[in-house]
DNA sequence: CTATCATTGTGTCATTTAAACACATTAATT
DNA sequence: AATTAATGTGTTTAAATGACACAATGATAG
């Protein structure tokens, strides 16, 4: 069987992808599920179709479940990629001419208008997988990634700029960090999707004034030097901040 | 020629669609552009379809310019709405039926998935024009808004709540307004779009810190009280303003 | 086992921004 | 010429932000 009459089959909707840019924080930083393509070894974010009777929500769930393994993940749809000329040069494509398949005769040998994602996961809990066109499905740090396939490129730049925008009118964190976690985390999470430094007080004395933190008796120990305390997501408080927005901006 | 065929022969992509939700200000009020369906006589917000070699931006640009004549419309994607039982029961279909038409020959009957923008335009160079499925297009003020076809509403719902997002980090006025406004006309425009009153002396004082805003000599006589000034976006700050950002919040 | 180090915990002060409010001015109307 | 109702231009107060200082402490080095 190869893969054009297995999508046939599984009755994808002709003209529609969708590509996730999957974030996730470990080491202090930001780092990018990505793929490698089979055969042209290039990078590309994880991406899929939408079948028949399915939602591009439900579609980019059940993408991220087999990229990951995990379900429940935060998903935001961020902007359309519908550029005529953008699936041209589908090193997919290529994969399937380099294993000996016509190109003509390829289901997804056609213009894609692809809606993009992105996704919040506890890095620790995710396996990344590979799916049929790469080999290898990896973390990336944000500072190690140049070139990806067609525009993914421009795609992961757009889900940057809008989880920089999230953050001046939603609380963040509950989906990147695990669950007890210490201020200077919390800061350095922000910190590096903002890409700039924040001053460790003032951040303290705003990210408190939003009531969405509990604070532990707990110590987080093991570092080189004084014990920080440990704190949790006042979950209640942060799905009504979610809900209603907060204020100001950073 | 029946629409099915015309369709066909315009190649349009299967399963993909845009709605636009059109605002224009006049009489102090946020107006929408709707059609009127022929022969369900309900109200639906003006769409269309896209073309093989088009971008969904073009698309759009295209529709807009056919039912209000205008070009260089603001134009922003906001949203996609991709539920399965979207478009099952559509009443453009029905319209077919009614008109004699097989439906399962239609070619619009099928599943679509759907990409919301929204359009600022100035209410008085627009002329509003029925498509082929409508024999009405006006002008609606916001509150008059009840049902409308499918998923219309909530699309229109979500296109002003990010409208009023964008006040927070994106100057508005240009699009809307006509070159020469006074400062109680913007401010209405702000009210209106917010939904709630603003302080006068506080409103102008913020709006003059954003530097976008030229004060002609000239006034607006003909009021029934004291005579307001004229004002003029600063284009080159504007557009600077749009790039950059605004701060703050309203 | 004590001193050192680097980081955290907590707070102050000055500046900027936002909110609430007051009074003089003026174009049209009576 | 007086009246009216809106505009022009402030001030005063409170809140949020930005810049900065010093004590406390867990691990490490000697």
């Amino acid at each position: 069987m190869n893969q054009d009459s297995k999508f046939q089959r599984e009755k994808f909707l002709n003209h529609i992808s969708l590509d996730c840019v999957v974030f996730g924080f470990h080491d202090n930083q930001l780092k990018v599920l990505l793929l490698r393509m089979k055969f042209t070894k290039e990078w590309a974010l994880p991406g899929g179709f939408v079948l028949e009777d399915e939602s591009l929500e439900t579609a980019a769930t059940r993408v991220l479940k087999e990229r990951t393994g995990l379900e429940d993940i935060f998903l935001k749809q961020f902007k359309v990629f519908s550029d005529p000329q953008r699936s041209k040069t589908n090193p997919a494509v290529q994969d399937l001419i380099d294993s000996g398949a016509d190109p003509d005769q390829a289901w997804f040998n056609q213009r894609f208008i692809s809606v993009g994602f992105y996704a919040l996961v506890d890095f620790s809990k995710a396996e990344p997988t590979p799916d049929s066109f790469s080999d290898l499905c990896a973390w990336k740090p944000l500072p190690e990634i140049n070139k990806l396939i067609l525009d993914h490129r421009q795609i992961l730049n757009k889900a940057l700029e809008n989880l920089r925008m999230q953050l001046n009118y939603q609380p963040i964190g509950y989906n990147l960090l695990p669950d007890k976690f210490t201020m200077p985390e919390l800061q350095k999470l922000y910190e590096t999707i903002l890409g700039k430094e924040l001053d460790r007080r003032n951040f303290q004395r705003k990210m408190l004034s939003y009531g969405i933190l509990n604070k532990l008796e707990e110590r987080k120990t093991g570092g080189a030097h004084k014990a920080p305390f440990l704190f949790v997501f006042d979950l209640e408080n942060y799905q009504k901040a979610l809900q209603n927005g907060l204020y100001g901006g950073w």
